[in-house]
RNA sequence: GCCGGGAUAGGGUAGUGGUUAUCCUGAGAGACUGUGGAUCUCUCGAGCUGGGUUCGAAUCCCGGUCCCGGCCCCA
């Protein structure tokens, strides 16, 4: 019996490699276009970097351990908690904003399933201490052009939590994580017996949720107008799986508590919507396509303003390929508070959808008499300088080594036997036409360099 | 944690309680020490695992592991 992988896991094999590591570049290179900054933080953080983001439930679905020194570690799960935590220990005094970006793996004790994992790779992008609207904007056609240029489609659904907060308000606290984790789910019937029977029906949650497309921020307006008219008590926080939050956030309104009957339009400034229609009208200037959903919730706390998804097609029920939003996190892990904006991409599930153009080039291979060997492998030695190249290394006489090259798929090959050392010129060989030509090394060089420059 | 479907050479597969477990592909050697993916010959390589039923199990039954799809969850 031979030792298998840990479930949840995968081997990576070349052909796969190669796809992977070709989508990370040419996603890399958009972020890095946009002027962010690569990071990189450690596979394993203490527990309690985790539990304090999201409650002590992940628990369940984290990897940790105890080290030899009887500290509580844990696999990564995620990676803005890290990346938070590296800005607030070392990075908060740079000049803002701040625009990082990240890529590695996580881990999760979870039961695998199609576009799931215990291994997999996040890709993400956060903006530290920009102005909010132009980050949110900013961060969304950042996403957004990174999935172009990969060729993937995907519907991006935007959000915003400033209304929903604050309708949230109006409901007993004990009540609100349940409703805001059936809006989450999209569980609407449900919701609306919940609503019924908490006595929280005709606070206008259901209208908005509904608001979908084009006319969505409009009506909004007009479901906050129509909040105006009532009291309007503090916003609350909601926890994560309904787990007292022992680190609450700081909402932007909380000093306006008891205030009451305010103007439609005051209380909409006060909500940010304004702000919101900010992000969507840049956004329209960045050319993204997107859909206003204030279903979007993602239920977590740290969560303040503006929230999005993306979806692909053709994925089944992991379909989700990124999430983010405006958070915030500083203050949490003991720095000054400073809100940022961000997302987090599903490398593995974009994988499954992608279609590269592309393909890896094979290597040249040169070919050589089993008498010059020695001259073969120095002119080889240097070939490699400028092109990739492989050379036999079974012992294989020269016969076999082009049937080899041929089986290797190769483009090229380079001939070097007596002929070749006597005359000074190689053989250089194009294994489609096959024709072959008498050129120096450098030439041969050259010539081949560029052939694999534009792969 | 739950439900359903699976697991046979490196990859893809056939077999139905009973001889030496099929076929394709792959890999290595040779025919062939200066010219190709062909051909031929030879070689390598397999019933996930642990129990049970049976004279006999790859096949039937049970447990486990892993994979696939879905539920739960999803930072």
């Amino acid at each position: 019996m031979t030792i298998q992988r840990p479930r949840g896991t995968r081997d990576f094999l070349p052909e796969d490699a190669w796809t992977r590591s070709t989508a990370r570049k040419i996603m890399q290179g958009v972020l890095e276009r946009w002027g962010y900054q690569e990071v990189s933080t450690p596979t394993f953080e203490h527990l309690e970097l985790f539990t304090l983001k999201s409650g002590p439930s992940v628990i369940e679905e984290i990897y940790s351990f105890k080290d030899k020194g009887g500290r509580d570690l844990a696999l990564r799960p995620e990676l803005t908690a890290p990346v938070m935590r590296m800005y607030v220990n070392e990075l908060q005094n740079v000049a803002k904003p701040l625009r990082l970006y990240y890529f590695g793996n996580c881990f999760r004790y979870e039961r695998p399933q199609r576009g799931r994992f215990r291994e997999f790779w996040q890709l993400g992008a956060e903006i530290i201490g920009g102005n909010k609207p132009d980050s949110e904007a900013e961060a969304i056609a950042l996403v957004d052009q990174v999935l172009r240029n990969i060729n993937i489609s995907g519907e991006i659904h935007v959000g915003y939590l400033g209304i929903i907060r604050t309708i949230l308000a109006r409901i007993a606290p004990e009540h609100r994580p349940q409703v805001m984790r059936m809006i989450d789910k999209k569980e609407r019937e449900n919701l609306e017996a919940y609503l019924n029977e908490i006595g929280a029906d005709g606070l206008g949650l259901r209208e908005l949720i509904n608001l979908k497309g084009k006319d969505a921020l409009d009506k909004a307006f007009s479901i906050v107008e129509d909040l105006g008219a009532a009291e309007a008590p503090a916003p609350c926080v909601v926890s994560p799986g309904g787990a007292e939050p022992s680190h609450v956030t700081a909402s932007p309104s909380s000093s306006e508590r008891g205030r009451t009957a305010r103007a439609g339009r005051e209380v909409a400034a006060e909500l940010g919507l304004d702000e919101f229609r900010q992000t969507i009208e840049l956004l329209d200037s960045y050319g993204v396509n997107y859909t206003v959903d204030f279903e979007i919730v993602r239920g977590l706390e740290y969560y303040s303003g503006t929230v999005f998804e993306i979806y692909a097609h053709g994925l089944g029920a992991q379909r989700q390929i990124c999430g983010g939003g405006t958070y915030e996190l500083c203050r949490l892990f003991g720095g000054a508070e400073t809100s940022s904006t961000g997302f987090g991409l599903g490398f593995d599930r974009i994988m499954e959808v992608i279609q590269l153009d592309a393909k890896r080039k094979a290597p040249a291979v040169l070919v050589y008499t089993p008498d010059v060997k020695k001259a073969a492998v120095r002119i080889a030695k240097d070939l490699r300088e400028r092109i990739p190249l492989v050379i036999d290394v079974m012992g294989r006489g020269f016969g076999a080594q082009m049937k080899n090259a041929a089986n290797l798929r190769a483009e090229y090959v380079i001939l070097v036997g007596k002929n070749e050392l006597d005359s000074g010129n190689l053989t250089l060989r194009d294994m489609k036409s096959g024709t072959q030509e008498s050129l120096p090394l450098e030439e041969i060089a050259k010539r081949l360099a560029e052939k694999y420059s534009c792969a």
